[in-house]
DNA sequence: AACTTTGTTCAAAAAAACTTGAACAAAATG
DNA sequence: CATTTTGTTCAAGTTTTTTTGAACAAAGTT
């Protein structure tokens, strides 16, 4: 057995500051640390790398680890990769920005609209039975407002998964004159 | 001057629901609670609410309505509104959904955007030094991906204003066949 | 000028979110 | 079947974020 076998390569510059893209992104989008560095960690390897080498070179704990992956299994931003030979699990990233963004809007925007819809319903229920019928007209029109708003969000998702497959519509050859052959 | 004078009606069934409404789309987008709390009283009231009505009615403190207020201003999601023979502050709610999302993505969106093209140059830098030529293509392989998510995102923000700004190419009537006259 | 009203600031307290690591479960191996 | 490998779970510890409230500043009143 060899003495090198459990040598962990520490990070090299460039990909600690890559790491650190992908930590202020998940941030941005509230996803916690450990999850950007994970998929971080991913994104700059080109072969597919298991749950150990996961703890051991970003050096966070196995429990961060497992709920890492498991979110990021749930937004499909990681896929499990078979590799011959060895028991463990392997991931690679998700490359494709539009599955990304389709992922995180179906696991973290779609529940709430769908609540949402639910809950407009029940407020207005609440105000035919408020007794301060003055208001009734006010209240009715700021939740019609919300209403739309909920409307226009369901609307927009599809627009946005459009721009974001593939050669379409917006695309530069679609619109400039010279291009359109 | 009449016994009445600081009663702080309570809020009502309606009220209290709506403004949860508010306190969830702001964690949504990772805004604290009580701003979601101020902009959502804003929202239901019909007159503009002065500082201190917002602490009476919502029960926080003026630190946490004063913070808020700073940055639902600068989001350009509340209005001052001069409320004549008072002197203090009063607010109103902005309810143009276009408005607000351009002023979140404004305030924190943008900024990213811009620190990450640079910080994409610096990853560029250090690819260059590492002494790993066997990797640096698939390094600059994924250096590559990430512009091009960047710049897709530049691309999708304007797209998305537009078809949040009233009547659009996007609407029914223009591309519904019967409705084109 | 002294006093009142109005709102901001910021250090400390409280609450929420995240990470850790040890105990545990599941499955493969010998 | 006992053992090892692999990964999950969750209570406790840590860190980060949010809220509070008292001190302060700014501007209006008397």
């Amino acid at each position: 057995m060899p003495a090198t076998q459990s040598d962990t390569p520490t990070l090299s510059t460039w990909e600690t500051s890559m790491i650190d893209v992908f930590v202020r992104a998940a941030s941005l989008i509230g996803l916690p640390r450990s999850i950007g560095e994970i998929y971080g960690l991913l994104f700059c390897t080109p072969q597919a790398l298991s749950f150990d080498e996961l703890v051991e070179r970003l050096r966070i704990s196995k429990g961060s680890v497992s709920q890492g992956l498991k979110v990021l299994r749930q937004l499909g931003a990681v896929k499990m990769h078979y590799v011959p030979g060895s028991r463990r699990d392997h991931y690679r990233p998700e490359l494709s920005m539009k599955r990304l963004v389709r992922g995180f809007i179906k696991d973290q925007f779609e529940p709430h609209l769908l609540s949402g819809s639910q809950r407009l319903d029940n407020i207005e229920a609440l105000i035919q039975e408020a007794g301060d019928e003055a208001s009734h007209a006010h209240a009715l029109s700021r939740l019609g407002t919300l209403r739309s708003w909920q409307q226009r969000t369901r609307k927009l998702i599809p627009i946005v998964m459009a721009v974001l497959g593939g050669a379409n519509f917006f695309d530069k050859e679609f619109t400039d004159q010279e291009t359109i052959i």
